[in-house]
RNA sequence: GCGCCCGUAGCUCAGCUGGAUAGAGCGACUGACUACGAAUCAGUAGGCCGGAGGUUCGAAUCCUUCCGGGCGCACCA
């Protein structure tokens, strides 16, 4: 509702200006005025206008406020401040508005491609993996809101030397023989299939592994040390070239660990639809297809002088070069070896999700979902699969520290003259996630008095220091639970549970998204499920309040909102109005927002907004709640109206904390 | 040395393309359960928006510079 009028008002203005002032304005500034009683929308524009214009500001404001006369779904306009226009709804129309609730997404169409997780497949998922999958997720779920058509991309690493080091930790380490390390994986599957403990599952085996193998290449003498790392390198190359024994079993535990991040990601309602391998993007020769293109463009050159010599290389994006001088900062895409190295095979994988390599890869079923398959990349494939790739828009969402390497990529493109592409490249960038030191406390983790005055304690998956994913969603359930069963001495243990599990999820996941993205986040499990302040929990047990109130009053939100509709406007207009129902008005106008915030997401490529918005939104009903009592309302038709008002409130709710991934439960 | 991010209330954070009196949550203090769920709500205290310049009618927001903190800048993957 909010982002309809605001650009009817917009267009409005933009047609008066130019009508008026022949002025021609790209953007008509608009912005909620601090307080409802200057009305629901405000522009300065004519504040920005009285330079150009040469007149005051409240003169130009006027005469715009006359030449727009009257506007459909506003009830007045006036002049404010020291030229602001300020604009009032129309409370009756813009209310029947909100509660049919049709307001449908104004944007463009596209066929978007988001790529998120992409954790090393060699142990188990931490909580930094988390705030990956939750952020990408999140996301994608706002893009399919906004009508974009969105394919969810994993990019798996299995070649990479995370992967190795924990196959020399099965050979080397552990001394297995491959058919050893192949009974080991089929009985942790058997076990974890039977126990349902995570304990016993792969991921978290190759988890303690991954650590002592990183240990082992430094804990031996010298001469030790440089064997084992030659070792590392031995197999790193033997995985990458495949064909052989060593990448056989590389293969064997990097899907078997990938299958158990798709369960772990499972938990938090995350799916993918592809899984695109390096292995596949080494042996279709992706990388011979983009070099060609990329020599053909000019954006990779051979050096023939300086440190670089030898080597293919690439101009950095903020380089000033000057010509005939030797580029000794260039990024080296071809090692002198005739090697590629990690931003040359980006590259090409960008291409391919641009739709520009010419070349595609092979896909297989891997994973089935209730209602769809995730495809895995092959050498060979299946006859028929779905299309992935050719995308018009991608976001790639990895930590900010990765942003040097996104830019090289983005740079080639743009090189290549792939400008368009270029621009709706998003590197969706992050912070990190981190512990409170009271929380890696409680963890168990010995602190020193440094580590306690900290705002917050790092974690390092190298050195086996941190949270497993499934270990914390485990522990936070079982908090939840024991705030439950306090609260519901009847419920039975599996309703308990469902329960239990849908708050701690909620939980999780509105805690990874009420920060910007460049923001490091403390977790706190407390915190995050605390049930006053800004959290999960605050909200779904908004919800449930609402719900509560439903089910004893003997209906249903669609019910009480097909009535609704046949109330007259005066009646709507005057239980809106007046001092006393102030909060009511609030919480309608927050209730008309949702468009106008997913357009802000969008935009910004920042969820956070929307996190923000269901808080607020909470809020503004709890005040409400307190302040009108609805089922002993006599006066039939008021009592209607604060019915629709709690049925509006839970229908945004809902359709928010969804976009959110944030399951409501009935009752808490 | 170059580049990116951050510095806002005691703590954790918002503040959208410059705009009206800088906002939340937590914590502290006061109040409100014989009415729809108090896992709630209302209220009070608390800020030279890191410092200094500049642009502008107008700056937490843009520019310059300094201070303080974090991270990148390999022919590793």
């Amino acid at each position: 509702m909010y982002l309809e009028l605001e650009k009817r008002l917009a267009e409005r203005l933009r047609a008066v200006l130019k009508d008026k002032f022949g002025a021609e304005l790209a953007q008509i500034p608009m912005e909620i005025p601090p307080d409802l009683k200057m009305g629901e929308l405000a522009t300065p524009v004519a504040l920005q206008l009285a330079r150009t214009l040469r007149k005051a500001p409240k003169i130009i404001a006027q005469e715009l406020v006359a030449a727009i006369g009257s506007l459909n779904g506003f009830a007045s306009f006036e002049v404010a401040g020291a030229g602001y226009i300020n604009a009032r709804f129309d409370r009756a129309s813009a209310a029947t508005a909100i509660a049919t609730g049709t307001e449908h997404s104004p944007f463009a169409q596209d066929h978007a491609l988001v790529e998120h997780t992409s954790i090393n497949p060699n142990k188990a998922a931490h909580i930094g993996h988390l705030r990956n999958a939750i952020l990408g997720d999140t996301f994608v779920r706002l893009l399919r809101a906004a009508g974009q058509q969105v394919t969810v991309q994993n990019y798996i690493d299995n070649t990479g030397v995370q992967v190795a080091d924990v196959v020399v930790g099965f050979l080397h380490v552990e001394g297995k023989s491959a058919a050893e390390v192949r009974s080991v994986i089929d009985d942790c599957a058997e076990r974890f299939a039977k126990s349902g403990k995570f304990a016993e599952a792969f991921d978290y085996l190759c988890w303690d592994l991954y650590a002592r193998t990183s240990q082992w290449y430094t804990t031996g003498t010298d001469a030790e040390n440089e064997a084992r790392k030659k070792l590392r390198y031995d197999t790193l190359h033997a995985i990458e070239h495949g064909g052989n024994e060593t990448a056989e079993i590389a293969e064997l535990i990097s899907t078997a660990v990938l299958r158990r991040h798709l369960e772990t990601m499972l938990r938090l309602g995350i799916e993918y639809d592809f899984l695109p391998r390096e292995s596949e993007i080494l042996h279709l020769k992706f990388w011979e297809s983009a070099f060609e293109l990329l020599k053909k463009s000019g954006v990779l050159y051979f050096e023939n002088e300086g440190k670089n010599k030898g080597c293919w290389v690439m101009t950095r994006p903020c380089a000033e070069v000057t010509e005939g001088e030797t580029d000794e900062d260039a990024k080296v895409i071809v090692r002198s070896n005739g090697t590629v190295t990690y931003v040359g095979k980006d590259i090409a994988y960008h291409l391919w999700k641009f739709g520009l390599l010419g070349k595609d890869f092979g896909y297989k079923q891997f994973f089935s979902y209730p209602d769809h398959e995730c495809w895995i990349s092959t050498e060979h494939g299946e006859a028929n699969h779905p299309h992935f790739g050719g995308a018009q828009a991608i976001y790639n969402v990895i930590d900010s520290r990765q942003s040097d390497p996104q830019a090289n990529v983005i740079q080639a493109l743009r090189g290549m003259g792939h400008a368009e592409q270029a621009d709706r490249y998003t590197h969706f960038g992050y912070e990190m996630v981190a512990l409170t030191p009271s929380y890696a406390a409680q963890l168990g983790y010995q602190l020193s008095d440094e580590d306690r005055a900290k705002s917050y304690i790092e974690i390092s998956g190298r050195k086996g220091f941190g949270v497993k994913a499934d270990d914390l969603m485990d522990l936070m359930i079982a908090a939840a639970k024991s705030e439950v069963v306090k609260r519901h001495t009847d419920w039975s243990d599996a309703q308990v549970e469902e329960v239990a599990s849908k708050i701690a999820y909620g939980a999780l996941r509105y805690y990874m998204l009420r920060f910007s993205r460049n923001s490091v986040i403390a977790f706190d499990q407390d915190m995050a499920l605390s049930p006053e302040g800004e959290t999960g929990p605050y909200l779904m047990y908004a919800a449930a309040r609402i719900r509560s109130i439903f089910r004893k009053g003997q209906t249903t939100p669609e019910n009480v909102l097909a009535e609704f509709a046949q109330l007259s406007p005066e009646k709507t207009a005057a239980f809106l109005s007046g001092e006393e129902n102030e909060d009511i008005w609030a919480l309608w106008l927050r209730a008309g927002q949702r468009m106008s915030v997913l357009d802000q997401c969008i935009g910004t490529s920042e969820p956070m907004h929307l996190a923000k918005h269901a808080f607020q939104l909470a809020q503004d009903f709890s005040n409400f709640y307190h302040h009108h009592h609805i089922l002993t309302e006599e006066d039939a038709a008021k009592k209607l109206f604060l019915l629709a008002t709690a049925a509006v409130a839970l229908r945004e709710l809902v359709a928010v904390l969804g976009w959110l991934g944030i399951e409501s439960p009935e009752a808490m």
